[in-house]
Order: C-alpha cells, then structure tokens, then sequence
DNA sequence: CTGTCATTCAATAGATTTATTGAATGACAA
DNA sequence: TTGTCATTCAATAAATCTATTGAATGACAG
C-alpha cells in the first residue's frame, strides 16, 4: 500500500467517526445517553423522533462504535460505548461554544431572564455538602435520576417542580442542576424558585461533567 | 420559541460544526494545518486534491468557523481557528483510536517492522535536551519546520533522508518527529536509521501536540 | 493597460444521507 | 400456540453532499 492509500484508509476511518456524529438529532442522543443508559423508546420520546427514526440513528451510532447495546428483559439499552465519546462531546461543546456566537446568542436569548442568576461550580459545591447547608435540586427526569444522581441530591423533575414546590426549605440554599451547558431546564428552575422567594443557584455544567471528574455520585 | 424549537436550533447548530468534520479530506486538511498556516495551493498538494476541490472543502470548514483566512502577498493563508479545533481533534484522534480497532490495525500493519522502535515522551526529551545529549531531527516538509519547530531541532525532510544521510553524527542520539501520530514519517525514519546504524528513536505524537503544552519551539 | 497567477464561484451529475412507511423479527406472556 | 410489544429491517423519494469542469475575480508585475 502506497503512503496516499495508507492516508485515505486511515482520515477515512477517522471520518467514519465524524460522519456519525455530524447530524443533530444524533448529537442529541449522544447528549442524552450521557446521563446514562436508555432504551430506543425512551431516546425516541426525548429527541422527539419516531422510534424508527431513532432505531436508525442508533444504528448509525453503534456502526461507527459510539455507543453500544444490550438487551434487558424486553428493552435493548443503548449506553455510550467508553468515557472518549463522552470527553469528544465535552470538546466539541466547547469548540461550539467558542466558535459560534450564533449558538451562544441563542442560548442566551432563550435565558432572556438569566440575568442575576447564580452560577457555582462544582468546588464550591462540595464544600457547601461538607458543611451542609445546601439542598440539591436534580431537574431531569426521574429515569435519569434513577440510574445515577449527585450524592444526597432530591429528584424533582422540571415539569413537577411548579405543583410540588411546598416540598422545599425557603431557608436553605437550594443548588439546581440538569443534563448540562445546553440544558435549560435548571436555569428555568432556579429562574422559578428565585422568583418565588427561594434561595436558588444553578451548578455550572451538569451531572455527566461531575461525574466525569470522579465526585460522589450515588446510585439507587 | 417552545423547548423543541430551541433544542433543534442548538443542536443543528452543534452539528454545523461535526457536518464539517464530517469529510476524510477536511480532517486531512486540519492535520495538516494543526502544523501551521498554509496557502491553498500547498494544502492541495500535501492532501492530493485539486485546488478548486481544496478550496472548496476550505470553504466549508471556514463557514463552520474551523479556519480563517488571510491574504498575505499573492497567497491566501489558512490557519485553525484557535485552539479548541486543535484540542478538538485531539480528542477525536483518541477516540478513533480507542473506539476503531481498525484504525489501529492499519497503523500497526503498515509499521509492520515497528518491532523495538522505541518511543520517548516530550518530558524524557526534555530532559535530554537540557543535557545536550540528543539531536532532534525534524521530517516534515521544510515550509512546516519554517513556521515553527522543537527547539534546536534540525530540518530533515524525510524526502531527502537517505541521500542527506550523512549529515547526521553516529553516535549521538537522535529524536525524529513528525506531524503528529496519524504520521508514518518519523516511524520510517527511526526504522532507516537504525536499519543503518544510527542511535534513532521516535518523540511520541507530533509538532503541535508539543507546541500545545507550551514546551519550547523556535521560530525561524 | 495587459497578462499572469492564486483562488473562488457556478453549474451539474453522481453518490450519499435522511425520514417515512410498513413489514419482519424475536423475546416474552397468556 | 397465539398475541403483544420493542425493535429492526427494507424500500423509497427527497434532500444534501461531492468532485469536476470551466468561467470569473482580484491582486500583483511588467
């Protein structure tokens, strides 16, 4: 083999990878399955795809080994394939972020009341835990709750949160957070909670970040 | 705009971005570029396309924000955008290789005599290099080692290797390094020049990866 | 000016990707 | 066995992407 058909072979290869990933709703299960397994119909009901639609898609993933899956009881569970797939979304978030000012604009814009909303990082969070003067708010959906959640964290997802909002302290600090950076469901939680005389900050980023620098997380 | 609508904008906006890099030839050209900036017509070359294609491949990725461009003289300088492209696509260089047995094998079959070529990390030729018992012998083509190279390092082109053989001393250690671990150059120039009695070993990745962690390079 | 050179643009045919549809599969339950 | 349910498969039309071609642009040199 020549050293041009060597390079074709292997930036191909590499394509491989890129091609499954340069399509919206896949980065969006991706997005997703960052918060844990799931199966095809859950994914397709998030995304809002059909579950054809979503089945193919996974196909796509799993062809170029982003994710991978596994069959319990009736339902094939659809994971991330290693930890690299989770640290390439977290570049490419990144890339997005930087490069783009169309996307930060819209998140932005989508966050119009964001203005004077609190934002703590995972440090400061731990030290708040060690001394106990926090509630930990998880705002995603209790499946994803379920699989895996910060330690000592309350499940009370987004679409509850305004009916069940007497469940919660007035007096304590109260720390939101959901799926990640392009997630709004804990700015419009804390948006809400601030609004109705709680003390509430949101966590910079979201549970995959944490987990993926080793704090304590806890399972069910 | 309702939550659909925003999640579509955000993650459509995300796979701009993963569209772009979704194309064997445009990884091949932010390789190349990741060893500095280049005019059309030299990327064309290196990557064996035509330079209309080049250049419409260049278009994308510049409408995706991964490349600028300048004008300078009669040429129409590409570089990366910044930094996180790079970080980018050292991410998806890992994840290819951990996720893409494939990859690996080709790597590994076309080295096929890679046997007991020996790799150094960027701290061992550090300390090297303080002891000034190493000579470091750069293979890319001389435009890339113009722009920027390892400190002290020597201009090689691994073209002209064997006919400039003898410009290199016996019995000092040398370190070989090319663009970076998608690139047989400097593997097949440890390889010649062990085969003819050298002391030769390989830096591990590549120019940019080095220049990335801020150790020292050298502009001519 | 006029010509040259590097690059971009516009048009296009062929290849690939996508969402939809409806049928097929395969585990489990009755 | 039969039916149900979750998922996959196959076929297809529409949309998008790609390489090629040749013309257009725009800076610079004589």
């Amino acid at each position: 083999m020549n050293i041009r058909a060597f390079k074709n072979s292997i930036y191909s290869e590499m394509a491989g990878i890129t091609k499954a990933l340069g399509n919206p709703h896949r980065l969006e299960i991706l997005d997703l399955l960052a918060q844990g397994p799931a199966p095809v119909e859950y994914i397709a009901e998030q995304t809002d795809l059909s579950v054809g639609n979503a089945s193919q898609h996974l196909q796509v993933l799993k062809n170029a080994r982003l994710v991978s899956s596994e069959r319990q009881w009736k339902y094939n569970y659809y994971r991330l394939a290693d930890q690299n797939v989770f640290e390439t979304w977290c570049a490419l978030r990144r890339l997005g972020y930087s490069q783009n000012a169309e996307l930060k604009q819209l998140m932005e814009d989508y966050r119009n009341e964001r203005n004077g909303l609190r934002i703590i990082s995972p440090s400061e969070l731990l030290e708040k835990m060690k001394n106990e003067e926090v509630i930990i708010l998880d705002v995603r959906p209790e499946q994803e709750y379920n699989i895996a959640h910060i330690e000592n964290a309350i499940s009370l997802p987004k679409k509850d949160l305004e009916k069940r909002l007497n469940e919660l302290p007035q007096d304590i600090e109260i720390v939101v957070y959901c799926r990640g950076p392009l997630c709004l469901s804990a700015d419009e939680a804390v948006s809400l909670l601030n609004k109705r005389g709680y003390k509430a900050s949101r966590l910079e980023r979201g549970f995959p970040d944490w987990a993926a620098q080793n704090l304590p997380v806890e399972t069910v």
